[in-house]
DNA sequence: GCCTTATGCTTAAACGATTACTCATAGTAA
DNA sequence: TTACTATGAGTAATCGTTTAAGCATAAGGC
């Protein structure tokens, strides 16, 4: 393809064709005044050059990269690179690369991450904040993906909802003693998740919360014993501790109790059984938070915050409650 | 930080000091001839505006962006995150940047996520190639992460005799019954693994190859009742599927029959038994792709292919083999 | 026929950093 | 004193692109 080593410039089409690299440039960008015939010319000489415009100059001139940062808290939380991928995507749709960085560490690495990225030239930011972490002030658009409360939050999947989906679907089944169980409080995403539990709870029935950063995952087998017939997890890998838990206890999913999670992990199709679970529209996200972000590139008005509806996936890991259980409602 | 709008640049600083903007480079890059009362101002003058070198203007003068590009075949497989993200930390180290790109889709998505990249103005390339894929002729330099037996690999983890530690220790438990347990033969990665645990089988005993593309998973449960007492699954998804099909037969893990999966997934540690598995030391193969492609970068000898060993991760999927089938040995 | 406007293209100046040269001065050697 | 070298700067070109401004020529209005 190419002859010389050299990438093909403006200039080597500007030259074959005897015209202004002004002219080349406007024809390719389609601006300015050129005939149309010069034009076509030109953007034939371009292809047959194999020409691509380098990124630099044109950076160097405009003071925009084209390119978009993403700082995510952990690539090695499995949640995360199904958002990564989705983003990307969305980005290179956009014509837009991504440099990624995570900030790995606490709340300070987070800076540094964002930082580094500006350095890089990124015209823009979109973060995925890490627990607690604030995102300070930014010289570059940024574009926060959290739970809605987040203060700036941009986008973020209906946690809250989420919640509330998977015990009306657990209630829809008959069920009505529940148990939820999430790692920590201090997540606002797992928070959020519980609320939505909670508030879905139908009048008459009893639910009871856990945190295993206080309580014990052993009490969740007593609880069954006590009559629960139904567990919501505040993530999948949260029921996967339960199901491990559950399974030397000789109580079994979802004969003596139901149980659903949140995220829908690669793990939780494959498991026996299937895992019911919480799916966030990975590609929706994303693609709102690329049109925000572009928004907010090109001084348009930053669209408003957003939350995403989450998707019930129902697998194997519930079912009808228990009949000695149903007839409480009675 | 910044009065006014517009960062800080050479001539910047240049006109604070009333010296030339070459002499200012040179001060802030160590090169050329600048005294070091001159150099030393020009360096707090620089701290004190906050400059930052404008990368895109470098670039172009320069013809390098500080940037890689990292091409996964896809992000939501569990085990890329990982490797991204400590390449991403080497990359750092190093002063690079990290453009990504995920190659979803075949072969060609390949080939055009590498060719966006270095459009985007990627120095080198680090790519994990899809299965089977080729990387074709690439105008930069590039390291291949994959199995040792692909043509152009740089590094890899040592998938062959890891699989023949799976063995060894299964062996030591006195294991002599063996089924090894894949996905697809097409992988080369799954290849290798089970090629290693076939080297590492003990004189007088024996083992069976499974492919699950082929094979049925429930014939799995057939072998073990049929005296095999050690399972080797060339991933820990494969080994979760088993772990789950077992279940519901009633043979359990590790006092019936033993399992070692590979790869380390989050997941593995919180299954119960807790699954013996193999980790990839990614941080020390993400370090040596990146020594690599920056030897490559500066026009140094490229260092030498080379395999990093894997580590086995005893857990509680590992057990003595049991004693009406050890007499076999006898 | 003259003034105005539109069209099609060129000129040239950026953007910010790097770097090959140039050049004056001072120091050293003869 | 003369010649030569080393030192410490400055000058200016360059990377490739964009874009404001300029300048002909042609077209249209009166």
């Amino acid at each position: 393809m190419q002859p010389d080593q050299t990438r093909s410039t403006l200039r080597d089409i500007a030259r074959s064709l005897r015209v202004s690299t002004a002219t080349v440039s406007n024809a390719l960008a389609g601006k300015g005044r050129v005939s149309a015939g010069v034009a076509e010319r030109i953007r034939l000489e371009a292809q047959r050059q194999d020409y691509r415009p380098t990124l630099a100059g044109r950076a160097l001139r405009t003071g925009r990269s084209g390119v978009v940062g993403l700082v995510v808290p952990d690539l090695s939380n499995p949640l995360f690179p199904r958002m990564a991928q989705a983003l990307q995507h969305s980005a290179e749709a956009a014509g837009l690369g991504m440099l990624i960085a995570d900030s790995h560490g606490d709340g300070a690495a987070q800076a540094g991450a964002i930082e580094r990225l500006i350095q890089r030239g990124a015209d823009g930011m979109i973060v995925i904040p890490r627990r607690g972490a604030h995102v300070g002030q930014i010289s570059v658009p940024v574009v926060i993906i959290d739970a809605p409360a987040t203060a700036g939050n941009t986008v973020s999947a209906d946690h809250h909802s989420g919640g509330a989906m998977a015990v009306q679907h657990l209630a829809d089944l008959g069920h009505r003693r529940f148990l939820f169980i999430g790692e920590s409080a201090s997540s606002g995403v797992q928070a959020e998740r519980m609320g939505g539990m909670t508030s879905a709870v139908p009048p008459g029935a009893q639910a009871t919360c856990l945190w295993l950063d206080r309580d014990d995952l052993a009490t969740v087998a007593a609880h069954v014993r006590a009559g629960i017939t139904a567990l919501c997890a505040t993530s999948d890998l949260v029921a996967l501790r339960i199901v491990s838990a559950l399974h030397e206890t000789g109580i079994s999913i979802p004969q003596d109790v139901s149980l659903t999670g949140f995220d829908d992990l690669t793990f939780s199709s494959v498991l026996r059984p299937g895992l019911t679970t919480l799916a966030a529209d990975t590609c929706q996200i994303a693609d709102h938070a690329l049109t925000s972000l572009r928004a907010l590139l090109s001084y348009e008005t930053p669209p408003r915050s957003r939350t995403v509806p989450m998707r019930l996936v129902v697998r194997d890991s519930t079912g009808p409650a228990p009949a000695h259980n149903q007839e409480n409602d009675l």
